[in-house]
DNA sequence: GAATGTG
DNA sequence: CACATTCAACGCGAG
DNA sequence: CTCGCG
């Protein structure tokens, strides 16, 4: 049978003038398929049902399924086989005419491809078995269709038994909408309604009437500024695809690149998918991909379509490398111009128009911390995340603003030098290092690394290459080129070096030069494309954690163990009475947590008894309990500790017997730099009135050089003043300009403050201790709790409350809840201040300068 | 305080 | 089964 | 070198 007569029964059923279901000429492929493309129908006749139709031999086999298909392998479904449809059928969804065979609506339920196992598909239906394993939007894996014996039309199909086979649940109610479209089958007679709910929003949004020219830009992202983003960003994945504005204008439908190259006969599909949307006229802005076996975007599957131009190749890659359009931005619909909306708006009205996901799907984003998002992206080795704020207009053309920002998912790690390549001109002597690391106990060449390499950081590592120089390559190649000549040295220095990832043949991707280590020896520079041991371990956990935890699984109530277990025992005071504190200081102090890597302090024996601290999380964790894996500065082993950003986490370290928190002056993932220092009034062998005296003239010293401070409680005898920093800060900065300032205070007040370490040499002075500030060094939260007798809380302040009336004896456990239930949190602010450090230095510096010349 | 390891 | 073990850290000045 | 100190 030929492909011609195959179609004869179902062009006898059809008029081509009444119905719009194709009419495609014979595709004849005869003989043995063995895989192709399928689509499952659901179809609003007379009876509502399924069909299941398979690409066998240019044509699709067709099966009516009463029930559709069913993932549960326990369960069979009667499937009538009927006519084969012609192949364009695959893309069929409309709703055919009163009066035709089959009228009613009919939607693309599900579509991918199928493989045949075993024999090719011909045989097996010859045979009354056949076996496939499909590939889908909505269905996977393997499938039976068995001929029932007397019958040449009554078959039943099955799920087999597989990673895919889902016993429980009804995968047809679950998702019931197209997944060409998004629509419901009620839906689909009903699109235009759906277009003018929609663009009545979009005029109720003010949105102006216009049009958008096919010359527009797509917006771009800038690469990240250094340091902290505002709080109102939402975060998507960047996914490693092709850029694509899509239009459609009635039946006609536009697809554009990045350089506004018209690709819609490149990617039929998508145009296809965009053209069955419920809206005539719309412009999204989104990404192409292409999936891997993993399911994750991958750029090199996708390439193999890029560049593809002849139709039969196109039509050939469509099943083969089937494509996604992830849409993230709705910039018209209808006659409405949506780019000077903010972005949240456009994005609940792109909702409303993609309205399940299916060839055409809406990336998801999420809101506040992106830490979780980050770390997902790290672990699956995706380029990074993109933030937008949720208040942007769109703009079009090249970045001018922060509205949209590139996150990079970026690594450190030390690496052994190998050699160094020459360069031109100032880089003539050492235009880029060679870099290598160990690899089962073998060094590897990992590339270049030229980058961030400034003049004193070559002479630098000149001085301490040039002893080093041999004749012979010291890593196991192959090297990368080098036109003007290359130095082999022994590998004995360390260097450190930044990058985003690396290539398919290991190397590093994007690698910049951070300096040289010489606290490692070349042997521990073991990072590789395959992670170490602890590293790839500690993914898989948090691999295992993402699978099954999850907020659906945090419990709404954490339970404490020995509620009644007495921690303060001079004042009665129980661990129920603790988890109860932070419970009500949650809504201030989670602020102050999130995003920090905290160390916690434990008492379970009560604050007579034996402590510990505590970065790394116990083993055997819950899996709802959110933690952050950071490789703290100067450090290179990898931390996994709590993230406490919810009040079930931190009631569940308040029942370990947590009594206060230590946080970093660092969120993540920029964990080199400082959002704040910190200046410690210790009263030492001074009095409090004199800690008061000094607090404010350090708030005078602050405000003359445009700086804030927060003034807390210490909980116990002193007061910590936070003063926050702009972005990309250093701790060296920060320290400097800590220790200046602490100097200039001791010097306005040399009878009252010292800063000198030993405590015999203070003598009856206030210790200015502004040491806490440095690298993964830690300090006590707002609003932890202190393991000293009455229970006291380290207490932000207003500077009103700093005067000689203050007795920080007043903040404790019970008095504070109440405190932060009347004025809130004094130091909330701490977290979105970003002052100009450098204006603030050179204040500093003239101040000190005059101060000294007086 | 809780998990893991050890006698 | 009972019991032990583990749970942080770094620089700096003095002795 | 160890100790105390924060």
């Amino acid at each position: 049978m030929d492909g011609q007569a195959k179609l004869d029964a179902y062009r006898k059923k059809r008029d081509p003038g009444q119905t719009p279901e194709p009419f495609g000429g014979p595709s004849s492929s005869p003989g043995a398929t063995r895989e192709g493309a399928y689509v499952v129908h659901l179809h609003d006749a007379r009876r509502r049902h399924y069909d299941l139709r398979l690409e066998v031999g240019g044509a699709l086999e067709s099966f009516s399924v009463p029930k559709g298909p069913t993932l549960n392998p326990g369960e069979r479904r009667l499937a009538v086989r009927t006519e084969p449809h012609p192949l364009e059928y695959l893309h069929f969804e409309d709703v055919i005419p009163e009066g035709n065979y089959g009228a009613g609506p009919m939607i693309v339920w599900d579509s991918g491809s199928v493989r045949y196992l075993d024999e090719p598909a011909e045989e097996q239906l010859r045979k009354g078995k056949l076996e496939f394993e499909l590939s889908g939007h909505k269905l996977h894996g393997r499938f039976l269709l068995v001929r029932l014996k007397d019958s040449e039309k009554d078959w039943l199909l099955f799920k087999k038994h597989d990673a895919f086979a889902a016993p429980g649940g009804d995968i047809v109610q679950e998702k019931p909408r197209s997944v060409l479209s998004g629509l419901d089958i009620g839906e689909l007679g009903h699109a235009s309604d759906i277009a003018s709910e929609l663009e009545a929003r979009a005029a109720a949004l003010d949105a102006p009437v216009g049009s958008i020219e096919p010359t527009m830009i797509p917006m771009r992202a800038s690469p990240a500024p250094k340091g902290l983003l505002g709080s109102n960003y939402i975060f998507e994945l960047k996914l490693d695809g092709v850029r694509c504005i899509a239009r459609k204008n009635g039946a006609d439908v536009l697809l554009q690149s990045r350089n506004l190259r018209d690709v819609s006969r490149v990617y039929p599909e998508v145009a296809r998918a965009v053209h069955k949307l419920p809206a005539a006229r719309l412009v999204l802005d989104g990404e192409i991909i292409a999936l891997d076996q993993a399911g994750q975007p991958s750029f090199q599957r996708l390439a193999q379509r890029i560049h593809l131009a002849k139709g039969a190749d196109i039509r050939r890659a469509e099943t083969r490398i089937p494509v996604l359009f992830v849409v993230f931005d709705l910039l018209a619909i209808g006659d409405r111009d949506l780019r000077r909306l903010p972005l949240h708006a456009r994005k609940e009205l792109l909702q409303s128009l993609v309205r399940a996901p299916g060839e055409i799907r809406t990336l998801d984003m999420i809101e506040g911390d992106p830490t979780l998002l980050f770390d997902f992206c790290r672990e699956r080795r995706m380029e990074g995340l993109v933030a937008k704020r949720s208040d942007a207009p769109y703009r079009p053309g090249p970045s001018r603003s922060y509205d949209w920002i590139k996150l990079k998912c970026e690594r450190d790690d030390d690496f052994v030098v190998v050699g160094y390549t020459l360069g031109e001109g100032g880089r003539a002597r050492l235009g880029a290092l060679d870099v290598a690391a160990y690899e089962a106990g073998e060094l590897r060449y990992r590339g270049k690394v030229g980058s961030g390499l400034d003049a004193s950081s070559i002479e630098a590592l000149l001085a301490r290459l040039t002893p080093l120089r041999t004749d012979k390559p010291t890593a196991r190649g192959p090297y990368n080129a080098a036109p003007r000549g290359r130095v082999h040295v022994r590998p004995e220095l360390v260097v450190s070096v930044r990058f985003s990832g690396y290539t398919d043949d290991g190397n590093l991707r994007f690698p910049v030069f951070r300096g040289i280590r010489d606290d490692v020896a070349p042997e521990e520079c073991v990072a590789s494309p395959h992670a170490d041991r602890e590293e790839a371990e500690i993914e898989r956990l948090a691999a295992e954690s993402t699978h099954t935890g999850g907020a659906a699984d945090e419990p709404t109530r954490v339970p404490v163990a020995n509620p009644d277990k007495v921690l303060f025992p001079a004042d009665g005071i129980t661990k129920q009475d603790i988890a109860e504190y932070y419970a009500a200081v949650a809504p201030v102090l989670l602020p102050h947590l999130g995003d920090r890597p905290v160390m916690l302090v434990r008492y379970p024996d009560g604050i007579t008894g034996k402590f510990f601290y505590q970065w790394n999380v116990p083993a055997g964790l819950p899996a709802w309990v959110p933690t952050l894996r950071v490789r703290l500065p100067g450090r290179e082993d990898l931390l996994e500790v709590f993230h406490i950003r919810d009040e079930a986490t931190l009631l569940y370290v308040a029942n370990l017997g947590t009594i206060p928190i230590h946080v970093i002056a660092s969120r993540v993932p920029h964990l080199e730099e400082a959002d704040f220092f910190n200046i410690d009034l210790d009263v030492s062998g001074g009095t409090f009135a004199n800690v008061i005296t000094l607090a404010r003239s350090l708030e005078d010293l602050l405000k003359q050089i445009g700086l804030t401070g927060f003034p807390k409680t210490s909980g116990q005898s002193g007061l910590h003043v936070f003063v926050p920093l702009g972005p990309a800060i250093s701790y060296e900065t920060a320290r400097a300009l800590a220790d200046l300032l602490g100097h200039m205070l001791v010097r306005r007040h040399p009878d009252i403050a010292t800063m000198e370490r030993s405590k015999q040499r203070r003598g009856p002075r206030v210790y200015v201790d502004t040491g806490q500030t440095g690298a993964s060094r830690t300090i006590v939260a707002p609003y932890a709790l202190r393991a000293v007798p009455g229970a006291r809380v380290s207490t932000p302040l207003t500077w009103d409350e700093v005067d000689d009336t203050l007795d920080p004896r007043a903040f404790d456990i019970r008095t504070v809840p109440r405190r932060v239930a009347r004025i809130f949190d004094p130091m909330a602010a701490l977290l979105t201040e970003t002052p100009s450090v450098l204006a603030a230095i050179e204040r500093l510096e003239k101040l000190a300068l005059g101060r000294h010349v007086a």
